[in-house]
DNA sequence: TGTACATCAGTGAACGCGCGTTCACTGATGTAC
DNA sequence: TGTACATCAGTGAACGCGCGTTCACTGATGTAC
């Protein structure tokens, strides 16, 4: 489907309306169907039917639509994260599978935000915002540590920040790995799901967290 | 540096004697300057000191010449991988840790093999090649996975291919989100050895391998 | 050792194309009074 | 309610540029005899 003003119904008239929107819906849709460095400022133009100079009363250039796409993932992203998490109800193990799922689903189902998050080369360092808003992601699987780690046995309970950087990098290599919506995936003989479990299970059972067997059918 | 003809000594003479090696050379400069999307065929001939034409004699497109830098670099990859494990020699966990470690220095010292070999969005499905230089990269971790699994003290061996998924994920997720080489990496409160080694070293536990003191220091 | 010839691996000029970007402009919208 | 005006958000024409690609060509290399 197009965002262009044909969607609409009936003419646009001389403004858009909502070209910012428009414009970063063309460059998604862009980005899944030729990768981060498939789309083009005028091309972004054309599929929001607007002229090539329009963009340029929303956006500096090509980077600046790029990091918006991407801040608008890692929006989507935290939303679809903390809806799965649900602060660990009803039970915790049942929510910390539903969140690793989640996370799986999110990189299989959205493809271009995804490669636009983590794979576009955007520097954080220079892009604040962007920053903030990944960070506001991993508070999730922070959140999700930190109960975790208060189940730990050990008399020693490990740090919070370690075990959720673990739980985000487990997450993050399977799903870039193996479970890319896109041609670069590998294919495997089990599910990402199945093998993100399993890793899930014992890496649990190494921090000392007691099983429930529940979780693990 | 260079690798056009004017690093050789004199002149190059008409025929380039080697392009092919260094059309590879310079994708893969231009790629460590500005991401896989950064460089042209033109612009990698001109790199190479010959005419725009030239390229065409060694590779089909830009893809082909892209595909070729992924080739070489998980050749690269295993190299690097199996040296570092050496057979497990002179100890498991010792090689195991060395092991993760190439992992994550590679994805450091060379992020433009890493982002071409893993982020460029080439399809493996179409490139039978490049999926089987994956795939030797692979089974060095396969390698490890089988020793680790040997030592496991539960009536049931953990499958080997699952674990060496697994080692696989846990080391591609801290080296693509925090062990990168380039602007788009995270920065941590800690090194993303040490990440990487604690993490190994609780997925081993849960695994039921022994502990070994002497590897976790 | 020399010569003739085939093949290889480059040249360089040319082309059409789409991109990024600027510019003066103009239609639409909002607001003060 | 109407009018004047400022501001906003688009147009469309234009430009220079570099890219991808083709082409007839040519210099260098290898080989048969």
């Amino acid at each position: 489907m197009s965002w262009s003003k044909d969607d609409k119904q009936g003419p646009r008239g001389y403004h858009h309306g909502n070209l910012k929107e428009a414009l970063v819906r063309a460059a998604l849709e862009l980005i899944a169907q030729k990768g981060p460095a498939g789309f083009t400022f005028a091309e972004a133009a054309r599929w929001a039917g607007v002229s090539p100079a329009a963009p340029y009363r929303h956006f500096r250039d090509r980077d600046e639509l790029l990091a918006s796409v991407a801040l608008r993932g890692f929006n989507q992203f935290e939303t679809a994260l903390s809806r799965a998490w649900d602060d660990g109800r009803p039970e915790l193990f049942v929510a910390f599978d539903r969140l690793g799922k989640a996370y799986l689903d999110f990189a299989r189902n959205e493809p271009a935000y995804y490669s636009a998050m983590f794979e576009a080369g955007i520097s954080l360092a220079s892009n604040p915002e962007l920053r903030e808003a990944g960070d506001r992601a991993f508070a999730v699987l922070r959140a999700a540590a930190e109960k975790i780690c208060a189940r730990a046995s050990g008399q020693t309970k490990p740090p919070t920040l370690m075990v959720a950087l673990h739980i985000w990098a487990i997450s993050h290599g399977i799903a870039s790995l193996f479970g890319r919506g896109d041609a670069a995936r590998r294919t495997l003989p089990m599910s990402p799901e199945d093998l993100l479990e399993a890793q899930m299970l014992i890496y649990l059972r190494g921090l000392g967290v007691p099983d429930v067997k529940s979780a693990a059918g």
